[in-house]
DNA sequence: ATGGCTGAGCTACTCAGA
């Protein structure tokens, strides 16, 4: 079971780099953030002409999340959280993988900057109601997976040049201790779990040549329950489709469970 | 490098991203 999560900055104006970066992972599963679209213009049917289910939480212009299948998934729910400026951030579906149920939530933190203003009180009030939701659901069901664009660089090592970043909304020690509290309910991040010295990162710049230098970060992340740490395959981030023309500023990372 | 580049909505320019 292939699960990717990917923030594409725009379905529309990426789907043929999508179907053609679909057609050769063939993911079960994939999640998709920034899809900047509503419900009624998202483009289902290039899904569902290679084989793909589309469950959607969409809004004008920004944001949107989705979650893309091969296999019909149940009780999608797009009020995980009760977000006070109604963006769309989160979609949640179950998954049935052998005998156990496993609870997929799709997110799409917001950024947060410029720091000192509303926006950041957003994000830290945001990422506040989510872990006080996942606290409740991990009660009623420990196999959750979460995946999605976290606009979190975790530790140091997750970006280029730290210094430029513990003062911004993304590396904020503030912030940082938020992913924490998340992980300390009982997740791993399974990238940093299977790779605990590796410098990789998710997303680069459109600007300055961020990508040719490299100057990178790691803020998409996949988070599973305890529970199911016997479960992971593989984690890898595909520098690949941030390579092609008209490129998202992210790159898809993957997981492999069993 | 609080800049520069990209997309949406709309057709001139602002807002948002990280």
């Amino acid at each position: 079971m292939k699960i990717i999560s990917w923030n594409v900055n725009s379905v529309r104006a990426r789907i043929t780099n999508i179907l053609d970066y679909i057609k050769q992972s063939n993911p079960d599963i994939l999640f998709l953030q920034e899809i900047k679209t509503q419900d009624i213009s998202f483009p289902h049917e290039d899904f569902k002409n290679i084989g793909y289910n589309s469950y959607v939480f969409g809004q004008k212009s920004y944001n949107g999340v989705a979650i893309i299948s091969k296999q019909e998934l149940d009780k999608i729910n797009n009020s995980f959280i009760k977000d006070d400026l109604k963006q769309s951030r989160i979609i949640t579906a179950e998954l049935k993988l052998k005998k156990k149920k496993i609870e997929l939530i799709n997110i799409y933190v917001p950024n947060g900057n410029p720091v000192d203003t509303e926006k950041y009180e957003y994000k830290k009030d945001w990422l506040k109601k989510f872990i006080s939701s996942i606290k409740k659901r991990i009660q009623k069901n420990s196999n959750i997976l979460i995946a999605g664009d976290f606009n979190i660089i975790p530790e140091e090592i997750d970006v280029y040049d730290f210094k430029r970043y513990e003062n911004d909304a993304l590396g904020r020690l503030e912030i940082r201790k938020k992913y924490r509290e998340l992980i300390n309910l009982g997740f791993k991040d399974v990238y940093r779990f299977k790779n605990k010295t590796k410098q990789e990162y998710t997303f680069w710049d459109y600007f300055a040549g961020s990508w040719q230098k490299n100057y990178g970060m790691r803020i998409d992340h996949f988070l599973l329950s305890n529970s199911l740490i016997e479960n992971i395959k593989t984690i890898n981030i595909n520098k690949k489709p941030r390579s092609k023309e008209k490129p998202s500023d992210h790159t898809p990372i993957e997981l492999e469970i069993i």
